[in-house]
This record gives C-alpha cells, sequence and structure tokens, in this order.
DNA sequence: TGGTCTATCTATAATAC
DNA sequence: TGTATTATAGATAGACC
C-alpha cells in the first residue's frame, strides 16, 4: 500500500526503516483498536524497537491483565514450565564476557575521547539509575518477605501454645476422672489461666 | 476498507461481529508480522476473543520474554516516577531525557559508525541481560512472597480451628455442670495449660 | 524525528458458497 | 465457522518540508 509494494524482508536502509516503523506502528496500534472495539475482544499489543523503546496498545486500560489471562493459558497448555525457565536463563554465563567486550569497544574508539569519556559517564549515570531502581525494589520485596516470615513464626508459635493448651485439657480431664469417684461424672473440666477461681470450690 | 465505511463501536450483529473478527485478527496478526520483519523490532500480540479463546503473535519465538521486557520497562518507569526522580538525577529531570541525551550523543560521534553501532548493539545486549536477570528475580521473590501468604493462610485456619475447639470443649463443660447436681458448684472453671495439677488435689 | 501529499497497494465489508 | 470474489475504504512508500 504505497508508491510500490515492497518486499516483506527486514528494510536495509536505515532511515526507511525508522520512517516505516513509525508508520507502520501507528497503523498497527490503530488496527488493534479498532478490532477491540469493533469485535469486543481483549487485545494487547507490545512493540520494542532496536533501541530499546516501548510502545504498547491494550484494549483495558490493564495490559498486565491480559497477559496474566494469556499466561494462564499457556500454563494450561504447558506443564513443563522448569525446564523451559532453565534454558530461558542459561545466557547468564556470558554476562562476564559481554561486559568485557563492551569495555574493549569502549577502549578502541578512544580517539577522539572527549566524546567516549562522556558516553562512559552517562552509561555509568543509566547504570546507577537501573540498579537504584532495582535495589528499591529488591529491597520493598525483601521487607515484605520479612514481614511474612516474622508473621509466620508468630503464628506457628500461637498455634503450639493453643495445641499444648488443648493437650493439657485433655491430660486434665483423664486425671479427673481417676481421681474423682464419679463414673458417671462426665469428663472433661477445662480450665483457662486468667480464672484463678478455679479453686474456689474448696 | 469495504464496500462501504464501518463506524469504529461494537459491531451488534453477533454473526458479523464474528466474521469481522476472524478477518481482522488475521490481518492484525499479519501487520504485526510485517513490521517486525520490516523493521526489525520485537513485536508481541495477544488476542482473547469473547469465548476465551488465545491468539497470538511474537516476533521472537518467546513471547514471554518480550512480555517480560515490557514488564520491566513499566516497574522501571513506575518506581523511577515514585522517588529516585527527585534526588540522585542532579542533570536529568528524567530517565527519558538521559536515555535522549545519551542517543544524541552518540549520534555526534557518528564520524566512524560502526563502532557507534557495535556500541549500541551492546548497550541493547547489556540492557536485555539486566532486564533478565531483573525480572528472574522479581520472579523468585514474588513465588517466595506468594508462597508465604498461603503458608499464613493456613496457619491462620489452623488457629482458627483450635480456638474453636477449644470453646466447644468450654460448652461441654458447662452443659456437664448443669446436669449435676452440684448447686454449689461454682461456675466456671477454666483451667490453663501449664496447671494441669491444678486439679489433682480431688 | 514528525507532518503533509499522492499514487498505489492492501485489507476488508458485503456477499455467496 | 473457512473460502472466494469484488468493490471500496484505508494504509502507506516515496517524496518533500
Amino acid at each position: 500500500m504505497g508508491r510500490r509494494k515492497v518486499e516483506i524482508k527486514r528494510i536495509q536502509d536505515k532511515n526507511c526503516r525508522q520512517v516505516a516503523f513509525c508508520k507502520r506502528r501507528k497503523g498497527l496500534l490503530k488496527k488493534a483498536k479498532e478490532i477491540s472495539v469493533l469485535c469486543d475482544v481483549d487485545v494487547a499489543v507490545v512493540i520494542i524497537s532496536n533501541r530499546g523503546r516501548l510502545h504498547e496498545f491494550s484494549s483495558n486500560n490493564s495490559l498486565t491483565e491480559i497477559l496474566q489471562r494469556y499466561e494462564s493459558h499457556v500454563e494450561a497448555e504447558k506443564e513443563n514450565s522448569a525446564e523451559i525457565q532453565h534454558s530461558k536463563y542459561s545466557g547468564f554465563t556470558t554476562m562476564g564476557e559481554l561486559l568485557q567486550t563492551t569495555e574493549r569497544q569502549l577502549e578502541e574508539t578512544n580517539d577522539d575521547g572527549l566524546a567516549v569519556t562522556d558516553l562512559i559517564h552517562l552509561e555509568n549515570e543509566l547504570q546507577t539509575a537501573l540498579i537504584q531502581v532495582r535495589s528499591r525494589k529488591t529491597h520493598l520485596l525483601l521487607e515484605s518477605a520479612k514481614g511474612l516470615h516474622e508473621k509466620e513464626k508468630l503464628l506457628q508459635e500461637e498455634k503450639k501454645h493453643l495445641e499444648d493448651n488443648i493437650a493439657s485439657i485433655k491430660k486434665n480431664r483423664e486425671v479427673n476422672e481417676m481421681s474423682t469417684d464419679f463414673a458417671d461424672f462426665p469428663a472433661p473440666h477445662i480450665i483457662c489461666g486468667q480464672q484463678r477461681m478455679t479453686l474456689n470450690f474448696l
């Protein structure tokens, strides 16, 4: 749909590719919106450009919700998620290599030192920003986990206490049955701490 | 683009809507594929029909990966706008500005384009690696938190159960007392766990 | 980048099978 | 539903700003 037909393969010219991307991205998002409205269906579109920029559309305002539905679909279909995950992150081993390569590249372009230095500076700032966001998130999650652990401990203690309580009650009942002569006296007499009145009837 | 113009609003006739859905879905997925190939970008499309059926496209074979990158983007933006912005990005009010500046710097050093392009490529790889590690960690932490929440719920239930248990025992005892003829038998007898010896002297 | 203009190509509404 | 046809609306390549 243009002055001439284009073959569907990576556009060689960088500029043309960028222009095409802008136009078609707009078109794709428009079409996504149209189908979601016309046909009353949930649609989510995520586009990540080469430079890492994000473009998105979702029929709901919550893309996350759609993605959750997607994931439940996938989970239902596939059960070997364990293996998939394992292989997915196998690339980690090359991280060190990647960083080294980056450093080497930076050194090699040292011709006009100023710009490169600026770049390094900017890269560091980006990295710092990422790190800050990351550690903030980790901090919050760890805090939450810690709180939950404490809650768990507390509950475990309460549970133990209650169980002891019941155990002692049972034992008491048995003792009572033994010591009293009322053979037909129904068993369990339970007493709780706050009431030391327990022994008043003596 | 048909025999006549259609207004972009929910198609009333169910049949027409279904037909339109089939056609436009096909079209949308085709367009998504085209832009991903032509412009060499990552694209993910998820469509969930009214009937709950799933249709998808992803440029990679791993939609999950793209979605992870999406989520990292969103999280990064959210947290970024929340707090960090103010404090440490002295020169740059926003992440976007920082990135833009970075890009500008990269363009300005375009003299020997090859190395710069390589640098961009490497930067993207670094970014992707970071994102993967980050979302993996988030995943694990969230899983852990989820597990703890479930544990908590279970313990709460157990606790309630035990409490009910005690309550019913108490009630039983009272009923027992009523049925016996010991009028002078003082009413509430409660016993606390540690003191089961309490009644021994009877 | 981001918008405008056309010629042209493509998607699809209506229709029928 | 899926497929095919056809007339038409819509998208977009190339160009320029």
